[in-house]
Parts: structure tokens; C-alpha cells; sequence
DNA sequence: AATTGGCACTGAAGGTTCCAGAGTGCTAAT
DNA sequence: ATTAGCACTCTGGAACCTTCAGTGCCAATT
């Protein structure tokens, strides 16, 4: 049974470690909070929390240390989030008013979170699922191929190759451009595919084959356009907290470099609360020694995407949640402005 | 005075240590390579390269360790460069053929050069001055807002926020595209000023604001879209090879991120010629145990740019130098292309 | 003059032992 | 339920030793 003193014992043992490194004990514990206990009655909380799997001794006589599941239970019981202070507030306010576009926006973004918090931090890239199409453009690319780029009335723009069965040349595609555009300006995303095929069946046989394939590929882009790019400042923070890693930072830092992981991560977040914070093993298996704290953020139309800061397990969660939710908010406040 | 022989001794102590990562003793030397001399008189030889500051013993009784200095005679010593296999040159030829436009193209050549190496891989974007505007896309963004979105022939694309001191609606901005794309639609990038402050002067009075507007903003859009950009893959190398860093890997990693010093340091290199190595405090005082092994690539149209692998100083330079050229000459060819 | 064998010397790395200290678990008393 | 007391365990560091690779130098050799 793990009382409600046992919890508060939790409690200090996470604030201890995260700030000192070291196993905390039971006389540490009796010295420096005021529990009005013995060191013996805190043994006996500590023992309870042992079982449970919540703390952990890394040798017979050592202090002990949170568990994955220890860290959980603190984060989970952290009711009241710490606001960060006003001048903290005001200062990324400034930084982040003084953005140019998006891309200014959330390179700022990731640089202000990492300072903020000294980790890794990332942006993720929102999906505009209510978006529509604002200009198709193609460029030639040998006498089969070509490049488009779509381009999205919220201003993404996502380009792929588009392999013609025919060969074309500058006018097939001129006319080509101006039938797709004229078609799809103002379209949603979603129509794309029926009103090209609407297209199709109403062109010539000559233009039919080609608003075909543009149509195939038009729908793999549109598919493949997830929220697949992450911003991420802070890698050097990974090296300062070498230590709290016990095996190599090698598999974090191909997490962060490969994106992948830490993408289909978000994506299955996206449907949970605003606030997620993931703990070691919750992540993944190689990641064993690594959290994440991410936020989501609204980008204007209700699409929604997040943000996040990466840092060892043993890190100041309430600190970090502070500042991922702080600055997701503002984050949202910019971008539903000019909505 | 450095004979003949004692700098055949520096080449197999360089390569040695850089197979082995254990400083090179002269028994080992004597057994390992056929100098037909004992190992007294290969000491003598380190005796005087010592003297010469090309090696150096970590302590007394060990074997020894190139400095800064022995690498660079190593280096410039190196005059063929063993060219990489045939296989390795059909497998850079295949995988960078697939490339779909610009981003891929050096997306792919970070992450071919930094496997074929095992080091982090470095593209810097080049200038493209010959390249020509496809098409302008302008989104609103509120009442005194845009997105403008420029895309090149070389499939670039670029964004930016367009401020605007009037009102516009989407008629304005619709009239406004279509004459903008008219005027500039195949110039290049250099022509886009003069040809926009033209289009401005005939235009009518509401239009020229607008017009102006925009042209200040692509104009600062080109100008940042010049060398200012590195892309880079393989970071987790660096902790793969942590240990021949005897200082912190942070400093690196900050270089890295900021990108600022490197590219500045290429900058320098651009004026040299084709293929530059930078040996540790060459390169700044707190990259002591780093190098940067870099080629120029040429992006169609006589704009050149570098691409660059970073490592510790203990690094396979003959194996970097043929990987960076090879890739370098190969992404000069695709670039070529379509120039 | 260059090369070589011989040899004493050096310093690092690794192993052993020892000690101190922190922290625990358990038990018996309150 | 709490506590004092105590025996026990384990780590980390210091001190010490041995081993060994490798050196520098010297006198002998070619």
C-alpha cells in the first residue's frame, strides 16, 4: 500500500534527483524537508515504493532513484502547472513577434524552447487539412517527366515527380497547367481527386492520359503531405546531459536525426489531451533513458500540430511543461491572427 | 633534418593510428611494414620528427601520436587520390539520380556522403544567379498581408510575408499575381529588381504600391537565398567516434548547429582550389580535434558551392578526400544537366 | 656517418587490498 | 504506526604493487 506520505516521499526524491544527480537517501530526505518523521518511518515509505515499482536502488547501499513509472506518477500528480514568470513571458513575446514567415516563426520557436529549457527541442510542421488548392505548377523535366508543385492557400508547398506515359513538351504542359488550374483553384484538398477525374472524362483522349497521371501523383502528394517535418535546435544540450544516459546517446540521436519515430510519436499524441509528457520506455525501447514533453499548438483553421522538448528522463518536467505550454499558446496566438 | 625515410615512418604512424586509435611504437612499425631496419633506427627517425612537431608521445613511455601539423604533411603528401570503386560510383550514380529537385538532390548527398564516410556530412545551397522565376504565388493573409511563394526553374522554392500599407482583397492580389507573373515569369533571379521597378513605374498608381511591396519583399528573398544554408546529416557519427575528441563534443555540435562559423570558414575556402582540408586548430581554436575534408561542386551556370565531411583529426583522409570529390564531381554533373 | 643491439628507465594500466561512509533492512521497544 | 538501534552491504577512493610497452642513450658495428 502506498500511502499518502509514501507519495509526497516520491515527490522530493524526483525534485532531489533532478537537481542533485544523486541517489537520494532517507536521512537526506529527514534533513532537508520537514517531514516530522525518522529516517526509519521514511525507510519504510521508501521500501512501499519499491514495490511498487516506483523507485529503485542502483545498488544495495545507494539512495534511490525514480523509475520510469516514478517519474510518471510525478508528472501525473502535478495538478497546478508553475507559470513561468512575466518577464519570461514578455521576453517570448518579443522574440517570437518579430518573426518574418513561418519558417522564421518556427526556427525561432525551437531556439527559444531549447534556451528556455537546455534540451532538444522540436516544432512539428502543421497539417492544413481544410486547405485548398491555390496553384499547381509544373515544371518539365525531360521529355516524360515533370515537377509539380502544389501549393496551398495556407502556403504550403509540396512538390513530387510526376512520370508521363507520353512524351510532352513545353505547350502539353502549358495547357495542361492552365486545365488543372483552372479546375482546381479554390478546391479542397479532398476534391482534388474527383475533379480530375471529372477533368479527365470531359479532356480529349491526348490530355486525357496526362491529367491522369498528374492526378495520381496530385493524390500521393496530398496523402504523403502529413505533418512531416520536424524543426529541431538543441542537439548540443544532448551532449551537456551526457551523464544522465546510461547507454549511448547513439539511438537518441538517430531518433532525432531520422524524424520518423518521433513524427508517428506526435501522431498517435495528436489525438490525446493538449499536454503530453512520454517517460523512457513509454517511448520506445532504445530510448530508454529519454522523455519527451510536447504541447500542441493550433495553426489557424483548427488544424493542429506539436511541440515538444527531448532531454533525459531525469529532467525538470515542471519547468519543461511550463515553457512547452507557454509557448505553444503564444504559438497559436500568432498563427490564428492572421488565419 | 626529416630524411626521406622518417617521412615514410609519419605515413604508416598516420595510418596506423588512424586503423588502431593506439599510438604507434616502433616494434609495431618494424613488424607491421618491411622497413628493412631495426627498430632503433625507426626511433631515431621518430626522434627527429618529434623534433619537427609532426608526432608526439602522449607520455613518455607510449608510442606516438601525429599532431595537427603531421596530419597536414600527410595530407599534402597524399597525390593520387585512390579513387573509390566502381561499384561505389554506380551506387552514388543511382541514388543520386533519383533525386526529384534541389532539397532531395542535397537531402541525398548528406546522407550518401556521411554513410560512405561515417563522419557528418555537410551541403552548402548554392547561389543559383542563373536561375529564373516559374512562377509567383501570392496567398492573403489578412487584410495588409500576403504569402508570397517563389518558385524557380530549378524547382526551388521560397516563401516569405508580404506587408502591404493599403488594404487588398482578393481581387487585388489576383490582378496583382497575374501581372507580376507576366513581367517575371522565365527572368532570372539578378533581372527581378529592375524588372519589377519597371513594371512599377507604368503601372497605375493603386497597383504600384503593390507592386513595390512585393518587389522589396523577393528581392530580400533572393538575396537570403544565397550560400547561407547547410545541410547536414550524420551527427550521430560524432558520438560514435566521441573518443577522439579528448575535450567535450559541445563545441562541435554548436559549430554544427550555428552554422555560421563553417560557413564563413567556406566562404575562405571558395577562393582556393577545388579540394581543402582543414586540420584541427586550422579550423578554430575550439575545434582542436576536428576536420573538415571539402570539395566545390559547380550548380550549372558557373555558381559553385562546397559540400564537406567533419570528423575527429583521427579521421581516413584518403577515404574522406575520395568520397567528397567523387560525390562533389557527380552532383556538379546532375547540376549540370539541366543548367 | 648511419645503423644496431643492449640496457636502464619511465609512466600508464590494471589488479589487489583496505578503509570509510552512506544507506539499507530488520527487530524490538514505544 | 513509529522509532531507535544495530548489523550488514556495497561503492568509491586511496595506496600499493606489478607488468609491460616503449623510450633514450651509448657503445659497438658496418
Amino acid at each position: 500500500m502506498v500511502s499518502q506520505r509514501a507519495l509526497d516521499v516520491l515527490r522530493v526524491i524526483v525534485e532531489d534527483y533532478v537537481a542533485s544527480r544523486e541517489p537520494v537517501g532517507s536521512k537526506t530526505i529527514v534533513e532537508r524537508h520537514s517531514f516530522g518523521v525518522s529516517a526509519a518511518t521514511i525507510r519504510n515509505d521508501m521500501a512501499a515504493l519499491e514495490e511498487a515499482n516506483l523507485i529503485h536502488a542502483p545498488h544495495t547501499s545507494a539512495g534511490r532513484v525514480p523509475t520510469d513509472l516514478g517519474y510518471r506518477r510525478f508528472v501525473d500528480s502535478l495538478t497546478d502547472v508553475r507559470p513561468l514568470t512575466g518577464t519570461q513571458i514578455s521576453a517570448i513575446q518579443r522574440f517570437l513577434d518579430e518573426s518574418l514567415d513561418l519558417d522564421d516563426l518556427f526556427g525561432r520557436t525551437v531556439k527559444l524552447l531549447s534556451n528556455l529549457t537546455n534540451q532538444v527541442a522540436m516544432v512539428q510542421y502543421p497539417t492544413l487539412s481544410r486547405d485548398a488548392v491555390a496553384h499547381v505548377e509544373l515544371l518539365p523535366l525531360g521529355t516524360h517527366r515533370a515537377l509539380s508543385i502544389l501549393i496551398t492557400t495556407s502556403g504550403s508547398v509540396d512538390r513530387a515527380v510526376v512520370e508521363f506515359d507520353v512524351d510532352i513538351d513545353d505547350s502539353n504542359l502549358g495547357s495542361l497547367r492552365a486545365q488543372v488550374n483552372s479546375a482546381l483553384q479554390g478546391q479542397s484538398l479532398g476534391d482534388v481527386n474527383s475533379v480530375l477525374t471529372q477533368l479527365a472524362s470531359t479532356a480529349d483522349a491526348k490530355s486525357r492520359t496526362l491529367v491522369e497521371s498528374l492526378r495520381l501523383s496530385l493524390i500521393d502528394q496530398i496523402d504523403a503531405q502529413r505533418h512531416d517535418r520536424l524543426i529541431v535546435a538543441g542537439t548540443p544540450q544532448l551532449i551537456r546531459s551526457e551523464g544522465d544516459f546510461s547507454r549511448s546517446l547513439a539511438p537518441v540521436m538517430d531518433a532525432i536525426e531520422e524524424q520518423v519515430v518521433l513524427l508517428t510519436l506526435f501522431d498517435e499524441m495528436r489525438q490525446g489531451e493538449s499536454s503530453t509528457v512520454r517517460i523512457g520506455r513509454e517511448l520506445a525501447d532504445d530510448l530508454s533513458d529519454t522523455s519527451i514533453v510536447s504541447a500542441s499548438y493550433t495553426a489557424g483553421g483548427g488544424d493542429t500540430a506539436r511541440l515538444a522538448v527531448l532531454g533525459p528522463t531525469r529532467m525538470n518536467y515542471p519547468l519543461n511543461m511550463a515553457a512547452v505550454e507557454a509557448v505553444a499558446r503564444y504559438v497559436s496566438q500568432i498563427l490564428g491572427d492572421d488565419s
